[in-house]
RNA sequence: GCGAGAGUGGCGAAAUUGGCAGACGCGCUGGACUUAGGAUCCAGUGCCUUAACCGGCGUGGGGGUUCGACUCCCCCCUCUCGCACCA
């Protein structure tokens, strides 16, 4: 066996880092610095692996078995998101049940990873669709629904930072007195109301393809993140996580994390927080009916009863509540706009524009979301014959509603300026409405391409809509005022006379957190029905200690094709059950989205064992935070979103010690297929037929090849084409390594290259080690793993033309090479005498006094141009470095004739003369 | 449209603070060894010009700062990703 043979090498480590538990971490020990580096753990398709995850799988596992090497206790675990649709859709098709298929590819997975060598702590290994992990995630879900969100708590958590608005246990949450004095039953609603898990019927996004409604974030174009099936609204009672109300912490508290800025920078527009007013337009009992019918007494005594009494929390029937960024424009309101579910449209639509509202509301409850979008450019709308009085002169402006409003955002109406909104300034011009200039256009002013290519005529003096800030016309005594004094002053005079507040409005929705799948976490949660079976509204829970809830055996996986909840078909004895009281309980029968199990997962690693608890909190404190996160960018406003919420509410009620979950984060980049001969590279996909399977590669080339090479390809984060040949190339490179301190001419058994002697290395070579030394260590702290294999391959360039190869230097490269070529390096460490496993072999340091060199090459520059080198001294000074430079053939005779206008000279860099 | 990131040989890429552009690998060319080579080894390889040396050009395009720019500044082009009636 001469040649450098990984299908033998290879099963040959995995098999003895398995029976040696080599990478398994017992208990932490608080005196050793600990690092817990993660990936994103895979769902396990039918598919099998795909080279995209031995990607990243391998950054970190370089990181780990290098930390190792450090003496840092590493937690580095892996385990299986299993939940989800496609083994539900299977199960459809085939009868098998999902939990047989999800077996099935966890094993296949499983043999995948270790066939790649990871030194992953395979002790810690769970599925969340293991009955004692999903357990916790039931019980977790139990805390949101204890939580209610105080927004004005102020308070100092357990990191020392002081933070307003808290999640607080709901027996904590003051109960107004006209409710409580309502009895218990009020009470509850009351409750139920405020909690961070609550339910709530609105307009969804359901999607009959897959059977499921889903979260706003896994619909992409009115279609569904999961197959591109349609999305239809519908409305649904769901149940809903308050999100919303971490909105700003969300947003603020990404500030110091280790992430990618622009993972960041989707997190944060993806919450979309902005600031503006609420303001109260008055319509009266019934609307106010016609432009002309006589209001302005009641008006006027409504507004001085709102001056004593101030802006009520709610709105009250007789007005309508808009928002606004732009409270300065309010004297250009032209119009309203509702949008067409808002629940005033009834009451302000005129018996003449009944039947036009009416159909106009039906047609856009029918639109689904890629209707809407579809229809972006051209806006509709109906006036409901209705008007509302704007409370800062008193005028009548008509009220219309348009489905460019949402119902979702906001208040779901708005005051429209026509002037200075694109939008509005579009539906204005469609429908003849009169439009008000109320913010004069900066001198100078350059307006935005948008605003230039607004396809209206220019009526007035200057050009609109403008959009841009400026200074307050046609505004009454608030003349001449800039925006943003205007805003605030608005905001403030508005406030003073009850008619309007500061406000602040998110783009983030709550989470809508329920699915109508079987293949999913039940919720612990039982609902009240009455004496005819109905249910009542009220709610009771399921004991913590009896979790977790079991999904039950189900005869067929048909999906009902309506939104009743695939558990609706379960065994009645599932489904019901009698208090002690007398009480007739259902089940709730929705199951909770994929990423609740996803949400956690990385607190669960650190104690995943743990009976009693969810997380030891001695073991939290000790292993968490994530200290580096590494996965797809795909997930950077789902899971990412939806863990740090999860995380920050576990902070709040004392059961984590940190505010965020993960520290560091790095996306790494798409593998993309092989070039081709147009030079394009295009996704891997079934469908192109350019899909690389890593048990191939494994077959050819071996795991150390496969990994190397994908470190080899290019930056971590950069997206970067497969290429077979590439793969061969790093190789050809590990056989050279074989080659270099193994024997290739005996064919009887493994020896060691005579070459490789105990001999002392020159200081040549130690200087090539060394230098090597560096330049791996750095190159792996800084993830520039591409370059630190570069810097091996020089290395053993270097040595293989070298007849004899000093034992002392061997051994430190196979340490360097041990992270990268884990099975090929534990081969070599043997064969060079070693009885142990390297992977807690101290990392070689360099010695910069090896570095040194007595004498450098120095590039000599005419005009910036290089022209020639001059060997000197490497501490050569500057006048020795010109002096050696104007002494070169090449150089003087360059410099003959001309005159030297300048001369730069950088010690140790270059000479660069300057001449006429 | 808005926001972010990126454009370097035939290809993947590299380049501390502005200081030798193209390290390392693939591919290609020539050679050695071989029954054979898709093994291995040696040499060469940015482009143009040249027998060769020399020389000229060269980091998407155009301008600028500088003794000196892949790197800093301004304008433009292309590609990738994200968002997209959010008031």
């Amino acid at each position: 066996m001469p040649r450098y043979d990984a299908k033998r090498i290879e099963p040959k480590w995995q098999a003895f880092w398995d029976q040696h538990s080599t990478f398994q971490l017992g208990s932490i020990d608080p005196s050793k610095q600990k690092l817990y580096v993660l990936d994103m753990f895979p769902y396990p398709s039918g598919a099998g692996l795909h080279v995209g995850h031995p990607e990243g799988y391998t950054a970190t596992d370089i990181v780990c078995r290098y930390s190792r090497m450090r003496g840092r206790q590493v937690l580095h675990p892996m385990g299986w998101d299993a939940f989800g649709l496609p083994a539900e859709e299977y199960a459809i098709r085939t009868g098998t049940h999902p939990a047989v298929t999800t077996a099935q590819n966890i094993e296949t997975f499983k043999r995948q990873l270790k066939s790649l060598g990871f030194s992953y702590d395979w002790s810690r290994e769970f599925a969340t669709t293991d009955p004692d992990y999903y357990r916790w995630t039931q019980w977790i879900f139990l805390q949101l629904f204890d939580t209610w969100y105080d927004a004005e708590h102020t308070w100092t958590g357990p990191d020392g930072v002081t933070r307003t608005g808290k999640g607080r246990p709901i027996a904590e949450l003051p109960i107004p007195a006209d409710i409580a004095s309502q009895g218990q039953e009020a009470v509850r609603r009351y409750q139920d109301k405020h909690r961070l898990a609550y339910q709530h019927e609105a307009p969804v996004n359901w999607c009959p393809a897959l059977g499921t409604v889903l979260a706003n974030e896994e619909v992409i174009d009115g279609k569904s993140e999961r197959g591109g099936h349609p999305v239809e609204r519908t409305p649904l009672r769901q149940w809903l996580l308050r999100i919303t109300a971490y909105g700003d912490r969300l947003a603020n508290e990404l500030e110091d994390l280790n992430w990618p800025e622009s993972i960041k920078l989707m997190q944060r527009n993806w919450i979309g927080r902005n600031e503006g007013a609420e303001v109260d337009f008055w319509i009266g009992e019934c609307g106010v009916r016609s432009a002309e019918c006589g209001v302005e007494e009641e008006f006027a005594a409504w507004k001085s009863l709102r001056a004593k009494s101030g802006f009520p929390k709610e709105p009250s029937p007789d007005v309508l509540r808009i928002y606004t960024t732009r409270p300065d424009t309010l004297f250009g309101a032209t119009y309203m706009v509702l949008s067409p579910e808002h629940p005033a449209v009834d009451r302000l639509t005129t018996p003449e524009q009944r039947a036009a509202v009416d159909a106009y509301c039906q047609q856009a409850a029918m639109k689904s979301d890629l209707d809407r979008t579809d229809l972006a450019k051209d806006k509709t709308g109906v006036f409901t014959g209705g008007y509302a009085i704007n409370p800062i002169n008193g005028e009548r402006v008509p009220v219309w509603i348009a489905d460019y409003v949402l119902i979702s955002y906001g208040t779901g109406a708005i005051m429209a300026v026509p002037a200075h909104d694109l939008r509005d300034c579009e539906f204005a011009e469609a429908y003849g409405i009169p439009i008000v200039w109320v913010v004069e256009t900066p001198k100078g002013y350059e307006y935005s391409k948008e605003e230039l290519a607004f396809p209206l005529e220019r009526k007035i003096d200057v050009l609109y809509p403008f959009t841009g800030e400026g200074r307050a016309i046609h505004s009454s005594i608030y003349n001449g005022l800039k925006t943003h004094v205007f805003k605030a002053k608005i905001t403030n005079d508005l406030a003073e006379n009850g008619l309007g507040r500061k406000a602040v409005n998110y783009r983030l929705r709550d989470w809508l957190f329920s699915r109508q799948r079987y293949w999913g976490e039940p919720f612990p949660i039982w609902h009240e029905l009455d004496a005819n079976g109905q249910p009542t509204g009220l709610m009771r829970t399921d004991d913590a200690a009896s979790l977790p809830v079991r999904l039950p055996e189900m005869a067929d996986f048909k999906p009902t094709g309506t939104p009743e909840p695939m558990l609706s078909k379960a065994p009645a004895d599932w489904l019901f059950q009698t208090t002690a009281d007398g009480v007739r309980l259902k089940r709730e029968t929705n199951t909770m989205p994929q990423w609740a199990g996803s949400c956690w997962y990385y607190l669960r690693f650190a104690d995943p064992k743990n009976d009693k608890q969810f997380l030891n909190p001695a073991i939290e404190k000790a292993c968490l935070p994530v200290d580096l996160y590494v996965g797809g960018a795909e997930h950077a406003v789902l899971h990412l979103l939806y863990s740090r919420f999860w995380h920050k509410v576990l902070f709040d009620r004392g059961l984590v010690s940190t505010c965020e979950p993960f520290q560091r984060l790095v996306n790494q980049g798409m593998i993309l297929g092989e070039v081709d001969e147009n030079g394009r590279a295009e996704k891997m996909s079934k469908s192109r037929g350019n899909v690389i399977n890593p048990d191939t590669v494994v077959d050819a080339f071996g795991a150390d090849s496969l990994r190397l090479y994908e470190m080899f390809m290019g930056p971590l984060e950069a997206v970067k084409p497969w290429s077979m040949k590439g793969v061969e190339g790093v190789s050809r490179f590990l056989a050279r390594v074989w080659r270099m301190i193994a024997d290739e001419l005996h064919e009887d058994a493994v020896r060691l290259n005579p070459a490789v002697q105990d001999v002392t290395p020159s200081a040549e070579q130690l200087r090539v080690l060394h230098r090597t030394i560096k330049a791996v260590t750095n190159d792996i702290e800084s993830l520039g793993f591409n370059t630190a294999i570069s810097r091996m391959m020089e290395f053993v360039n270097e040595f293989l033309s070298i007849e004899v190869r000093p034992r002392a230097v061997m051994d430190p490269f196979v340490l360097l090479l041990s992270p990268f070529a884990p099975h090929l390096a534990e081969e070599l460490w043997e064969l060079l005498g070693h009885t142990t496993t390297l992977a807690y072999e101290p990392w070689p340091t360099w010695d910069e006094q090896h570095l040194i060199e007595t004498e450098v090459e120095i590039p000599v520059q005419i005009n910036g141009k290089l022209r020639g080198k001059v060997k000197v001294p490497v501490n050569a000074d500057q006048p020795t470095l010109e002096a050696a430079a104007k002494s070169d053939a090449t150089i003087a005779s360059q410099l003959e004739g001309k005159t030297i206008v300048k001369t730069v000279v950088i010690p140790g860099r270059m000479v660069n003369f300057v001449v006429k």
